[in-house]
DNA sequence: CAACACCAATTGG
DNA sequence: CCAATTGGTGTTG
């Protein structure tokens, strides 16, 4: 038989600021969060994670494609979405981690790695596993000395990100 | 199941 | 500045 059939995954397309951002869901909820150069790509990099699935475009997915949006423009935006990221137990735990680091605020992969009795090494591995970008805040990793590290989905776009979240919400 | 290569780091020489 | 080390994962045998 053929490769094993998957559920099939729904998605959408928008353009942002930061480039295109793909949107991929299932009966679980929100499986991946893509950023990319174009829709081609993104889809390129949706169908290498899902080997096997099959992919379906949902228009009606805009709704929760504009709350993310807006998540990209005010990182202090709510988000009422089921979030579903698939991985290993550890991983999950990583990401995890990261949603408690506040925005505008950085964390060393050092001191993650310290908080999870890991190792930064590791910890470095699991945020570039991360399928749903901004929503895990993966940018916020940054190395020892402060300085941006590495990011999956562009260093530009990493520093895009931080800088969106350090603007101050009131004068400052 | 075992071995190997890959990587978004860190520390020491 | 370069080299060695370290942990988890995906891939291959």
């Amino acid at each position: 038989m053929a490769a094993a059939l998957r559920p099939p995954l729904a998605y959408h397309l928008a353009e942002s600021p930061l480039g295109w951002v793909l949107l991929a869901a299932d009966a679980s909820g929100l499986r991946a969060l893509l950023l990319a150069d174009s829709p081609e790509a993104a889809l390129e990099e949706l169908a290498q994670r899902f080997v096997g699935a099959a992919l379906v475009a949902e228009p009606s997915l805009s709704g929760d494609m504009a709350q993310i949006l807006r998540r990209l423009e005010q990182p202090d935006s709510p988000l009422d979405l089921p979030l579903a990221p698939a991985g290993t137990p550890f991983q999950q735990r990583v990401w995890q981690a990261l949603g408690e680091i506040a925005a505008g605020q950085t964390v060393s992969y050092a001191a993650l790695a310290a908080r999870l009795g890991s190792h930064p090494r590791a910890v470095a591995r699991a945020c570039a596993s991360n399928p749903l970008a901004v929503l895990i805040p993966c940018h916020r990793v940054v190395n020892s000395r402060g300085q941006l590290a590495g990011y999956r989905w562009g260093l530009a776009r990493k520093a895009a990100l931080l800088a969106r979240e350090r603007q101050p919400l009131a004068g400052a």
